[in-house]
DNA sequence: TCTGGGGTCCTAGGACCC
DNA sequence: TCTGGGGTCCTAGGACCC
């Protein structure tokens, strides 16, 4: 047996419940409960596993609705490290089948199976079975997958597979079974685009497909061209085991326990934000040109100022000194302040040519470092960066 | 129902340059 | 009175994904 010219095996293996799973696994008294891993009661569901989704709870749900909804299941804090280790084992177990594997996140990924007639003298959905019994077996989780002849169709066939299950469709077969699926099942359609094309009687993905790509732009612009390839069964991307992108932005958020109208406070949360989000950049030995200021009012309403530099920099002092400027710009609202973040964009080797017209730099910089070790060790808190010490200048508003 | 936090990519207008 | 055009960078906002 052997793979027909042209032809691609692709499988899209996805972890049912991640983190719920893995709460499972580490707290075996969890097992058979239901288990929501949440951010906090202003939060969402970051995951709900099988038998809270029974009493109608699911990922990005407020967690306020959650507990109404299943007041009995287990609510925890999101341990990301643990699901980091999973995850890598979970690729580990999926590298030793092929060479191609692609990360797309924590509990997701592609594997390219076209060669594996070669490789292994087993057909794909052999392959296939066997790593993720592997997976099951070595890890304690359930995963699914699906084979399809592109990304797009594979993904979606995951979707059909779940919870537990793997299923392979011919590529005739993958054309009649997804058609009948309703749009929003292509993944980058979401609610925006949903309402656009079924407002216009496009409901199922064989409706797209029925389109011309023309008409698809009008409607949804570039996107519009892109998605038809992929309601089509033309979607040629290829999977891409090679190593990410570098990151090309760094951000923190948080939403605060209650609407606030103190800018005192908020910046000083915003501070923070700022000193953790620097802190990251360093520990990669990298440098922003952009800082973004974001806030969220009470009404859901998003403001956001942004500034640039002329070289990266990762100092704490360049970094909150532009925090501190956009936040004032922010300034001026009716409602209390709901959620602030700080994103740095603008990715690159930190520059340091200033440094020789000002050694104050190489002073700044030291601190930042020492600073840095001393929270690794200690915590965060072990370090109070004050008020008027030469940086982070409160907002002088309100 | 009452809406997180981490990202990526796209659009559109204005400034600026040649 | 009429007033280019293309390229690139910056900013603000928004859609989408897990």
């Amino acid at each position: 047996m052997s793979a027909l010219p042209g032809e691609r095996y692709i499988l899209h293996v996805d972890a049912d419940a991640f983190f719920a799973s893995v709460e499972q696994v580490l707290r075996p008294d969890l097992q058979g409960l239901p288990v929501i891993v949440s951010g906090g009661d202003r939060g969402v569901v970051s995951a709900a596993s099988y038998e809270a989704r029974r009493f109608g709870v699911h990922s990005a749900m407020p967690t306020v609705q959650a507990r109404k909804l299943c007041p009995r299941a287990v609510f925890l804090s999101p341990n990301f490290s643990a699901y980091k280790e999973f995850s890598t084992r979970m690729f580990a177990i999926m590298k030793g089948y092929s060479p191609q594997v692609e990360v797309t996140s924590v509990d997701e990924g592609y594997v390219d199976l076209t060669g594996t007639f070669r490789l292994h003298r087993a057909p794909p959905w052999e392959i296939a079975h066997r790593m993720l019994s592997e997976i099951r077996a070595g890890l304690g989780i359930n995963v699914s997958g699906g084979i399809a002849g592109t990304k797009c169709f594979a993904k979606m066939t995951t979707g059909l597979a779940k919870p537990n299950g793997l299923l392979y469709l011919e590529p005739q077969h993958a054309r009649i079974v997804l058609a009948r699926l309703p749009v929003e099942s292509i993944p980058g359609v979401g609610k925006k685009a949903e309402e656009i094309l079924k407002r216009r009687g496009i409901m199922t993905v064989g409706d797209v497909a029925d389109l011309s790509r023309r008409r698809l732009q009008r409607l949804l612009g570039k996107w519009g061209g892109a998605l038809w390839e992929l309601a089509t069964g033309n979607d040629g991307r290829p999977v891409v085991s090679s190593h990410r992108d570098p990151q090309k932005s760094y951000s923190k958020e948080h939403t605060l326990e209650q609407d606030s109208k103190d800018l005192g406070h908020v910046w000083s949360v915003v501070a923070q934000l700022t000193e953790k989000v620097a802190a990251r950049l360093r520990a990669d030995g990298r440098g922003a040109c952009t800082v973004t200021v974001k806030v969220r009012s009470a009404d859901f309403s998003d403001m956001s100022r942004s500034m640039s530099l002329k070289f990266p920099t990762n100092l704490t002092r360049d970094l909150l000194d532009c925090a501190a400027r956009l936040f004032r710009l922010t300034a001026g609202r009716r409602f209390g302040i709901r959620q602030v973040g700080v994103k740095l964009s603008g990715i690159d080797v930190p520059v340091l040519q200033t440094d020789l017209f000002e050694p104050r730099r190489h002073i700044a910089a030291a601190r930042d470092r020492t600073v840095d070790q001393i929270r690794n060790r200690f915590g965060f808190h072990a370090v109070k960066i004050l008020r008027g010490s030469g940086y982070g200048q409160p907002p002088g508003v309100g």
